[in-house]
DNA sequence: TATCGCTTTCCTGCTT
DNA sequence: GAAGCAGGAAAGCGAT
């Protein structure tokens, strides 16, 4: 049973992905600000005068959950962060909760803060955003039976580290750099400013050696889990007429208007393509730290190597790719016709086994070093 | 707009 | 029987 407080802690570190620790310094100026124009409540500047040794308050509560202190502390916060005249904002407007803040229009907040108000609205949903993609994450942790923790434990999502378990996740958290980047596999919950919290940003796993690749197959998209995670009436789509007996041959036709709209919300429409499978392969292989139980080297000089989890790691690609559907049988068929452009070698008689092919680069570990 | 390359999807048959 | 492999066919989609 995941403890709220463990809870807090998930949700805190999406934050602080968000919120990047520089960024959260003490805002003294505004205090200063806050003190001529805010009589509101003297405990919350307080609570703001702590903020130079520990995190805010709001860092590791749910929007819809902030206390009105917490309210002004955020709101504090950005005003300090964007230099805002705070001289200009009523204060007295913002004697208001979570629940209530969250319920404000975008109108609604320019009016009471002006251009700020645009800023602090982005910033709100994009924190809320958050909260829903974690929410699954967090039903899980918090049922104590044995069967979601299955679901958890087997979702592509966990699979990551092979450890994603309580226990583990508690490890994660603990200023392991890798936890961030964990994170946006199970949520994709970054903000656009901060999405540079990846493994590569980690500077672990960036593949100049990819031709063509946006970047390495680990950097996952900030938008990927949704996908991973939603099962809606348009999933139905994916499984094709199949249920309703033998459909034909190939791939279903392109969905008609309504479908695709339908789609959208989940698929981006800019899906940068530059994501090559076999790359997606090599970097879990070349990453040991962060694919732990998923694939491991049979032979490494050789570049042979093994699934030891091969649907986990196909879901980890459909994330990859924003494809909830993704098996392991459509991962090995791509994987096969790499065969023919040497990307890959077979290995004949072993299951689950690969080798990679002279056309496949950066794999060798005279190419990784040099590399790094 | 057409084409290409890569990937996905579905399928059948075979092997382990 | 289940899981995995092999490969054909058709289609989606981004890049050029």
């Amino acid at each position: 049973m995941a403890g709220s407080c463990e809870i807090s802690n998930i949700f805190s570190n999406y934050i602080s992905a968000m919120y990047q620790p520089e960024e959260a310094q003490p805002p003294l100026e505004l205090l200063a600000h806050l003190g001529k124009e805010d009589s509101l409540v003297p405990r919350q500047r307080q609570s703001l005068l702590l903020w130079g040794t520990e995190k805010p308050a709001w860092f590791s509560e749910f929007p819809y959950l902030w206390s009105k202190a917490q309210v002004l502390e955020w709101i504090s916060y950005h005003v300090e962060k964007n230099k805002y005249d705070a001289s200009a904002i009523n204060f007295s407007c913002c004697n208001m909760d979570g629940y209530t803040l969250c319920h404000c229009t975008q109108e609604q907040l320019r009016l009471v803060f002006g251009p700020l108000g645009d800023e602090l609205y982005s910033r709100l949903h994009e924190i809320i955003s958050v909260s829903d993609e974690l929410s699954w994450i967090i039903d899980l942790l918090e049922k104590d039976d044995a069967s979601s923790q299955e679901i958890f434990l087997n979702s592509g999502a966990s699979e990551l580290g092979n450890s994603c378990t309580k226990e583990s996740l508690e490890e994660m958290k603990s200023a392991n750099p890798f936890y961030q980047a964990d994170l946006s596999y199970f949520s994709g919950a970054l903000s656009p400013g901060s999405s540079d919290i990846s493994v590569s940003g980690t500077g672990t796993s960036r593949s100049p050696c990819s031709q063509d690749s946006g970047g390495s197959d680990l950097d996952l998209d900030p938008t990927e889990l949704k996908l991973f995670s939603s099962n809606d009436g348009c999933a139905d789509y994916e499984k094709g007429d199949s249920k309703h007996g033998k459909r034909k041959r190939g791939r279903p036709r392109k969905l008609s208007k309504e479908n695709r709209d339908c789609l959208d919300t989940k698929k981006s429409k800019h899906s940068p393509r530059g994501t090559h499978l076999w790359e997606f392969i090599r970097d879990i292989l070349l990453h040991p730290e962060l694919n732990e139980g998923l694939m491991k080297w049979e032979d490494r000089r050789e570049g042979v190597f093994k699934f030891l989890r091969s649907e986990a790691v196909a879901q980890l690609w459909g994330q990859k790719k924003k494809n909830s559907s993704m098996t392991y049988e459509k991962l090995s068929r791509a994987m096969r016709y790499y065969y023919k452009r040497e990307i890959l070698e077979r290995v004949d008689g072993r299951r689950l086994v690969y080798k990679f092919g002279k056309n496949c680069s950066c794999w060798k570990e005279e190419e990784v070093s040099t590399r790094k």
